[in-house]
DNA sequence: ATGGTTTTTACTGCGTC
DNA sequence: GACGCGGTAAAAACCAT
């Protein structure tokens, strides 16, 4: 479950990429605390930082099957269920499904009487399956945040958290006198920051079919009502992105991680837009590592206009001076 | 609504290829 | 002459009150 988290910010430079071969199905993070190597740990359901001990996560259940099956067949004999639940189907995925095979159980096709019969049985359970509001309301929401997410290249893992979120604002009752776009938007962009991998407000707006000022308000009002803790955006979290749109290398990355990172220390950033603050520091990164690209260009991927990536990147350059300076 | 802060827009001047 | 860059002033957007 926990293999397909959120998207993977490299940071590490120091150890080539050797001791991957390992583990290669967990996904590295960053401590919020040390920024030390975060490590999944399915069976134990935590998620632990490698460096300071920190526990992220716990009791997330592991949804995957106790029993260990090194081939197909074995896999066949020991499995005792269907799929794992999952927060992105409207019922969970737990609901009957009947088949649209006319078979029996063996295989055996069907008398065209007991046809008639699946074929009313089939009408019924449709029917029942998504019978009340709530239940196609959250089969919309669903369909919208898939469809928003895939577009936006988010990771599965923010689409369930997404789910969650317009499930509780549903449970909440607090969908009356807003539209099921506009709450499905909000919960996309709120699990999308939670995970750390945030989109603007104007890339949402892109994906939507909800008006930008809607998505902000409802977003708003959906986190002050579920009392979700959403820090604001961090910049660093922008950046892989952006350094990937423009196709630089590593080094540029750690230079902007690092020079937000003064930045920060500093204390300069405090007010100022995060993704402003981050492409400032890709493009003074650009600079310091010979890897040039032009203001507009990030500018362009940042949607963010040239005269604040100037601004920024002086103050950037100049907290970075003074810390030099000491 | 209001005022303070930040970002954007639009424009200008300078140096380089 | 086009392009990249820096700076500025005024407008627009944003946020807390």
């Amino acid at each position: 479950m926990t293999d397909t988290t959120t998207r993977r910010y490299a940071r590490e430079s120091e150890n080539e990429s050797e001791d991957e071969s390992e583990r290669t199905d967990d996904e590295t993070l960053t401590c919020p605390e040390c920024s030390g190597t975060l490590t999944s740990d399915a069976e134990h359901g935590e998620t632990v930082c490698e460096d300071c001990g920190l526990v992220v996560e716990e009791d997330e259940i592991d949804p995957g099957p106790e029993w260990r099956a090194f081939d197909a067949r074995e896999k066949d004999e020991k499995s005792r269920v269907g799929a794992p639940t999952t927060q992105m189907m409207h019922d969970k995925g737990l609901s009957t499904n009947i088949g649209w095979q006319d078979k029996d159980a063996y295989g055996n096709a069907l008398s065209s009487r007991q046809r008639e019969k699946m074929q009313r049985l089939r009408t019924w359970n449709e029917r029942f399956r998504t019978r009340d509001s709530r239940e196609r309301n959250l089969k919309q929401a669903l369909g919208e945040i898939d469809r928003m997410a895939s577009a936006l290249g988010l990771p599965e893992n923010v689409r369930e958290t997404a789910s969650v979120i317009y499930r509780r604002a549903l449970e909440d009752d607090l969908l009356p006198g807003r539209s099921i776009e506009g709450v499905a938007t909000a919960s996309l962009y709120a699990a999308a920051r939670k995970a750390g991998t945030p989109r603007s407000l104007d890339e949402l707006t892109q994906v939507s079919r909800v008006e930008k000022d809607e998505i902000a308000r409802t977003y708003r009002y959906v986190v002050r009502e579920l009392q979700l803790e959403i820090e604001p955006a961090d910049p660093e979290s922008y950046v892989p992105r952006f350094v990937s749109d423009l196709t630089l290398s590593e080094e540029v990355e750690r230079r902007a991680r690092q020079l937000l990172g003064t930045a920060k220390e500093q204390g300069v950033h405090s007010g100022k837009s995060p993704v402003g603050l981050a492409a400032a520091a890709v493009y003074a990164a650009s600079l310091l590592t010979n890897e040039k690209v032009t203001q507009s260009e990030v500018s362009e991927v940042a949607n963010i206009s040239e005269v604040t990536i100037r601004n920024r990147y002086h103050e950037l350059l100049e907290a970075e001076e003074d810390i030099h300076g000491l």
